[in-house]
Parts: C-alpha cells; structure tokens; sequence
DNA sequence: TAAGCTTGCG
DNA sequence: TTCACACGTTCGG
DNA sequence: GAACGTGTGTCTCGCAAGCTTACG
C-alpha cells in the first residue's frame, strides 16, 4: 500500500446559499492547482493567474460566470446576474488586461449562434430582404441569405469575446486530469445529485507528471474535437512524432484511440500507406488485428499472416487471428490447420409471438410462464459488475498512489491498466477471503454505500432484493471464479455476460441464457464467457428465438 | 400555438 | 458523448 | 460466415427560459 504524505488537504464546496458559490469554488480550483502543481506552470502563466487572483471581487465573479458557459462570445446586453451590481462597469475592468474584448466585426456563423432569427433578418440589404418572410423561411435560409452579402458584419450591438481560453482550459484539466468534467461536478455533488467515494487525496498528487504531458493532452483532445481539419497524413505524423517522446501510459492509450481511427478512416479511403502506419503506431486492442486485416483486403497476405502469427494480446485476437491464419494459409499454401475449435455452447430453441418489446423481455416473459420454480432476470452485464464491484469497494477506492487526484472521481485513473490488480493483491486477496467467510457481508456494504459512485455498480439498474437473491443462489466459488476472471483484465471482461439470469431459491441454483433473435449471432467475447461457464460447471445457454407466423 | 431542442442554473 | 449490444449490408469462397 | 458500419438505449438531476419549427 503507498505512503500518503500527510499534506492533509481539504477540498471544499462552497456553501450554495452562497450567492458567490461559483467564484468561491472557481477559486479553490485555482489556488489548488496553483499552490501544489506550479511547477507544471509557465512563469507568464503564473503571473497571469496572479492577476486573476487579485481582480475586484465583482469583476472576477462576472468573468468566472462567463467562464463557466458555454461561450466564447456573449451579447453584453444579455448578460444578468442579481448578485453583480454593474455589468458594464465589471466588461470595462475586464477589458484592461484582455479576460474580455469587444468584438466589433462578427463572422457570418458567430453572428448566428449569437441573434435570432428576427434579427438576422434586419440586417439583410433591403431589396433583399422583401423575398423573404419570417413565417416562411427558416433561419438557415436567412443565413444563407446573408452570406451572399458578406462574410463579416459590423456588431449589431456589444458582443465580447472571453480571453486567455488556453489558460483556463489547462488549468481545468489539470484538477480534473480530463476535459470531460467541469465545474458543474461541485454544484451536482453539494446538491447529491451524484456522491463520490471520499478517497483520502495526497496533494503531491497531480493527473500530470509533467508540463509536456498536459501539453500532450491538450493537443489530442483538440485533434480529436475536430479530426477532420487537418489532413491524414499530417496528423499520422504529429502523432507519431509526439508518441516518440511520451512516456505516459493512458496519455499512449488517448493517442493510440486516435491513431486507430484515423487508420479506419484511411483505410475506408484506401489510403492504405496512412492506414498500416497508424494502425502500427496504435496501441488500441484492435489495432493489430485491424491491420492484419486491411493487409489481407490489399493483398499482403505474407504479410498479413505473419503479424496473425503474434502472441494473440486479447480475445479478439485470439479468436480473429485464427481465423485470418486459416483463412490466408490456405491461399498461400502455408497449410496451416486449425487447432482451436470455437467453441459451441448449450442451446436451445424458443418460438415467440411477435411483441412490442425487445426481444429479451419477450423472452423472459415466456420464459418465466414455462417456469414457476425460478424468477427471471434482464441483467446482462449489471447484475455481476455489481457483485463485483460491492465485493472490491475497498480495492476499487484504495488511496493507491496517483489513482485519485481530485474529490470528484467515479474511480481510480489505473482502473483499466494491467497492473491493476497487482498494485491492490492485498487487498483483493482479503476481499475474496471476507467473501469466502460470509457472502451476505455484501448487504451491508450495499446499505453502507447505496448511491455512491462506483465503475461497476448501476445502483438503479439493480435492487437490494436481487443481491440478495443472487448471493443465495449463486456458490461462493463459481462467484469467486467469475471475479478471478474479470480480475485477469477488466476492460475486455467486464462485459459479454448472458443476457438473462433465472434464480431458483429452493433449490439454490441458477442459470444463464443468452437470447439471441433470428438475425443475431453470439459475439466472441460472449462466446468466451458461455465456454468459461460450461468449464466451471455453471449453467448457461443460448437460447434461439423463432417467430410464429 | 404546441412541441422539441439547447442552454443555463443550482 | 461514451459504451455495450443488436441490426443490416457487403463481400468472397 | 466474416467483417464492417450503423442504430439504439443510456447516460449524473430537474427545472425554466428562450428559440425554432411544424402544424392546424
Ligand atoms: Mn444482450
Ligand atoms: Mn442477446
């Protein structure tokens, strides 16, 4: 287990009867991240938030209201806020050191985001304007009236444009170590609208180890935002150069996600010299197998079949190179013959009426009326990521060095590495063994937990009945198997569980069954955990629906 | 004028 | 906007 | 049958205001 250096760090909310909540909270950030991460900091950077810091309260409470909109560009004549005395005179402090500029010239597309429809079409030239009625025509029409005049217009009326937005957007990435989280998480958390495990947090804790890392991330995230401006082979190649000096490992992963669509995308325009590269510079799970593939369409098959002969990485792997090997070895005479066979799973067959619901509800309603002994269940993965993740709730939220950085985290940064489960053995391994003593130990961390923010639990999707049911009916050591299975990597794992659970409480067993309609086929990873089944002993089908009529 | 969507807000 | 799953089309043997 | 691309439901809450469009 790490050391937690004892910078006892409170992080707090503010008050939300506060009218300033949101300065108070914007300021907590900034202080946070300015005081313990400066070093990931430009020293222009720094003296710029020293401005920030010290502008007059009510300025700063504007600017930070606008910052936390949508933006950039706001109608000054729009803007309202009862707790801030004077607007204008707050725009004009603003003005001095760039956080806001009067935009006197609007582009054609701002013009239109920012005014109505109504007052697009005042500004049309006169002996145009009579063609077109606002009843009649829709706002697209009058833009693209307007665009026939020009492309820039004069201001209809004050517009200011936010500044220094690269500051702020690095400044909220690096407390939240993502994009993807704003402000917002301090008001839904204080008003309990999600709740988060409170992990103890060690302020020497940073999402970033170091500047070029969040430069890193800024970059691919603007790359990502809109891939379709630079052209292919110029972004294979800023990718590739950045990857040369990157040593972070979800950093590596962010990059190899973008890296494996611009490869999809070249190869679906048969830019296969792009495509092979960026597949090759992937990390992603399905990048290999996605290039043996495209090298097989092109015609390399030696190619093709010698990267098909790697040590398969996941599932999709395992089972894709295989068939690519059978597949290409018969053309190029390598002779190669299969050893695996895929495996076939217990099925059985099931006619349906035609229904209004989804198939699987169908098909646990019929079900359920064949059979009063047991009560079915629509949980698919739900049910068991639940159990799982109740079971390793002291894992999962460990004060682990590096996996939680801010209050606001549904789970710890390294949830998906390899690593995972060796960082936390101990601690896993005393899980499984409170498990072994006492299943129903469960319940109580359900009641202890209900409604917190867990990666594997869906608190509505599951009720506190169907835990209890599932740890009557389902023996500890299968359980304990299914989790050593998930454990062994839980991205691929945590999925591809049998669409259907039936319990039987007198008897303590319980089955699963897979649904599968007509026009539906068993996925690999479905298939790999029917097969994990059938070796544990445990009872899963697939069950093929047919129509009546 | 109602419905449907986006945005802001706490 | 992401994820997991289902559905539908294309393609080659 | 295999592979690939697309569609669907779901999403962290619930409400109000403003705007646009479809509809009668
Ligand atoms: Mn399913
Ligand atoms: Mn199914």
């Amino acid at each position: 287990m790490s050391q937690a250096s004892e910078h006892s760090t409170a992080l707090t909310a503010a008050d939300i009867n506060n009218p300033f909540y949101y300065q108070e909270n914007f300021i907590t950030v900034i202080k946070w991240v300015t005081e313990f991460h400066a070093r990931l900091l430009l020293k222009a950077e720094l003296e710029l938030i020293d401005r920030f810091l010290t502008l007059p309260q009510q300025p700063q409470a504007l600017l930070i209201r606008l910052l936390l909109r949508k933006g950039p560009l706001f109608r000054v004549a729009k803007l309202s806020y009862p707790e801030i005395d004077s607007i204008t005179a707050s725009i004009c402090a603003l003005e001095t050191d760039g956080w806001l500029t009067t935009e006197a010239l609007l582009g054609l597309e701002n013009l239109a985001n920012l005014f109505t429809k109504a007052e697009l079409a005042v500004l049309l030239d006169e002996d145009t304007a009579h063609n077109y009625s606002l009843a009649k025509h829709n706002k697209a029409t009058f833009i693209a009236a307007l665009s026939k005049q020009s492309g820039q217009f004069a201001a209809p009326e004050q517009v200011v444009s936010l500044g220094h937005h690269a500051l702020f957007q690095r400044l909220r990435l690096m407390f939240f170590g993502t994009l993807r989280q704003d402000f917002s998480a301090f008001v839904t958390t204080e008003l309990g609208h999600t709740r988060y495990e409170q992990v103890k947090l060690t302020t020497d804790t940073c999402a970033f180890q170091c500047r070029s890392d969040v430069d890193t991330y800024l970059y691919l995230d603007e790359l990502s935002q809109n891939p379709e401006q630079a052209c292919a082979a110029d972004m294979l190649a800023a990718l590739k150069s950045q990857a040369a000096q990157s040593t972070s490992l979800w950093l590596t992963r962010k990059r190899s996600r973008l890296l494996f669509d611009l490869g999809v995308k070249s190869a679906r325009e048969q830019q296969f010299l792009v495509s092979n590269e960026a597949f090759e510079h992937s990390t992603h799970p399905a990048a290999r197998l996605r290039l043996a593939r495209s090298l097989e369409r092109q015609g390399a098959l030696e190619n093709a079949f010698e990267l098909a002969c790697a040590d398969p990485l996941n599932l999709d792997e395992e089972v894709g190179f295989e068939r690519l090997k059978v597949r290409v070895g018969k053309k190029i005479s390598q002779n190669y013959t299969t050893v695996v066979k895929a495996f076939s799973p217990p099925s059985f067959q099931l006619t349906l009426a035609p229904h209004d619901n989804s198939v699987e509800w169908a098909a646990l309603e019929a079900l359920q009326r064949l059979d009063d002994t047991s009560s079915y269940h629509y949980c698919e993965n739900k049910l068991f990521c639940a159990l799982f993740g109740l079971t390793f709730w002291p894992a999962i939220f460990a004060p682990i060095q590096g996996a939680f950085f801010h209050p606001f985290q549904r789970q710890p940064n390294d949830l998906y590495d390899a690593d995972f489960y060796s960082r936390r053995r101990e601690i896993i391994e005393q899980q499984f063994e409170l498990l072994t003593q006492d299943p129903l130990r469960l319940l109580q961390r359900w009641d202890e937990k209900i409604g917190l923010s867990n990666p594997f639990v869906d608190w509505r999707s599951i009720d506190r009945a169907l835990i209890t049911l599932a740890l009557s009916c389902i023996n500890t050591t299968q359980l304990i198997a299914i989790f050593r299975r998930m454990l062994s990597s839980l991205y691929n794992l945590r999925r591809g569980f049998p669409d259907l659970i039936a319990f039987n409480p007198t008897a303590s067993t319980f089955q699963l069954i897979e649904v599968k309609s007509p026009t539906d086929k068993l996925q690999d990873h479905q298939r790999a955990w029917l097969q994990f089944f059938a070796e544990q002993k445990i009872k899963a089908s697939v069950c093929h629906i047919l129509y009546s009529g």
